[in-house]
DNA sequence: CGAGCACTTGATCGCTTTCAATAGCTGTGG
DNA sequence: CCACAGCTATTGAAAGCGATCAAGTGCTCG
């Protein structure tokens, strides 16, 4: 609520999220195309982003903390269809509204264009259009690997795969490209992981037990997560453990 | 195995989905170019177009006929991620490769291209590429509606979403506008609708029957369905029977 | 110290799966 | 023409998994 909406970086080349976010292809000049046109606003954990059916006047990217798309049926029950780590795009340009709510989790920032401006810049540079083609081609990928969890495997599996995702994403953040125990820490709450799921909070805790008594995951608090063996743990997501590399 | 790969309109000013395709938004000008790279292919029902983790040198838009996309599990367990319908998009530009295997469910025909080609017709003429983006983000728009369907809806409600969906895809292909009983063909079996909605062919069954005795619908045969009224068939989907229209 | 929140754990219920038998349709060959 | 194989779909009965309802624990913050 009294987030100051002014902050940080007013310098693209030094942001974190440069390389990865839908700014990734642009050279130095466009880059100050979008530096006059940019603005960073913030969001405390909790604060609701953007409602579902909302007009949304701006699109962006996650500068730093954690957001959530959600989807929720009239009589309440949820399902998380996004989860936004930095460098993630939010909104689409080419239509007014999201039919979702955008929820930061965590204290967040963000990188925001007002969207007709972008829409134009769009039109105009190149690489930053198939930039977000690729980033949305990524995201559709990652949804249909998230079909196939939601509709086809058991609550154990399910928690296993969300810890792989997340380890991996994790990593790959890091650039901690080896073997060795993995250790991050889970940016949701039991009920959130359940919305992701489709699980209850309920079924999400006895299958985190489930899986710390039998060696595959060690806690340390509540969120703090250790994962000795990687390959065992994609096993029990009833994924190849070969990781099923694609050129 | 013996399907001719030869066919039909060489003249895009007459394809059936000149309208919707990755190539909607060309001028004649574009098409020409496009016309010059194109060819067309053919599959039967039940043949595999493309096997998970296969190279694919081609992308192309179905013309006619369904096809599937569907990820698999080691010990058998399938789900779908995609059903392709006429002027629906396949392949991903700027990789090699898909993850899911590609099934013609009818007799098909594809507009194809040669990856190379088509990449750098992309580069060259942008309205391609921004369609091709506008169209991605449909499908993640549809796949995230889908994933709440897996994730958070009963058996009965999977059918009903199903249903509704199918409808107004058939709808808006006929340009069907209005109201009234909506008539049309299930495209998938049992086992297929199992597939795309998390479930098993005998509990699709159960709830088609049910839905049958309850009125929602009117089974001729086991294929051809008529929905008397669509907002009951979205109440019993667990949607707003409003239609939650966004700008 | 107590309120509030996230999480854990237990007992029971019910929906969907599983296993199994049967029906209906289509195409093939005697 | 009928019998039979092969496939899709329906229906029944039983089992199992995750949901639901209900306490209870542990932590943080006032």
């Amino acid at each position: 609520m009294n987030a100051p909406n002014q902050t940080i970086s007013p310098n693209c080349s030094d942001c974190p999220i440069r390389h990865r976010a839908v700014c990734a292809r642009c050279e130095a000049d466009e880059l100050q195309t979008l530096e006059a046109i940019k603005y960073y606003r913030s969001f405390e954990a909790g604060q609701t982003i953007i409602w579902s059916g909302d007009k949304m006047d701006f699109v962006g990217s996650v500068v730093s903390g954690i957001a959530t798309l959600t989807q929720t049926m009239e009589d309440g029950r949820t399902q998380m269809v996004g989860l936004l780590l930095p460098s993630d795009f939010v909104g689409r340009p080419g239509r007014s509204g999201t039919p979702y709510d955008v929820v930061a989790t965590t204290d967040i920032t963000m990188c925001c264009f007002r969207k007709k401006p972008f829409e134009q810049m769009m039109a105009n540079t190149p690489h930053v259009a198939q930039r977000l083609l690729e980033m949305t081609l990524d995201e559709l990928d990652a949804a249909r690997e998230w079909m196939l969890v939601l509709g086809r495997k058991t609550a154990r599996e399910k928690i296993a795969s969300f810890l792989s995702i997340l380890g991996r994403r994790d990593a790959s953040l890091k650039q901690d490209g080896n073997s060795g125990p993995m250790v991050f820490d889970l940016p949701l709450t039991r009920e959130a992981m359940g919305d992701y799921l489709g699980l209850t909070l309920e079924t999400v805790s006895r299958q985190m037990t489930a899986l710390k008594k039998d060696g595959v995951i060690t806690l340390d608090g509540k969120r703090r997560v250790t994962v000795p063996d990687m390959s065992r743990l994609m096993e029990e997501a009833g994924d190849d453990a070969d990781g099923g590399v694609f050129a």
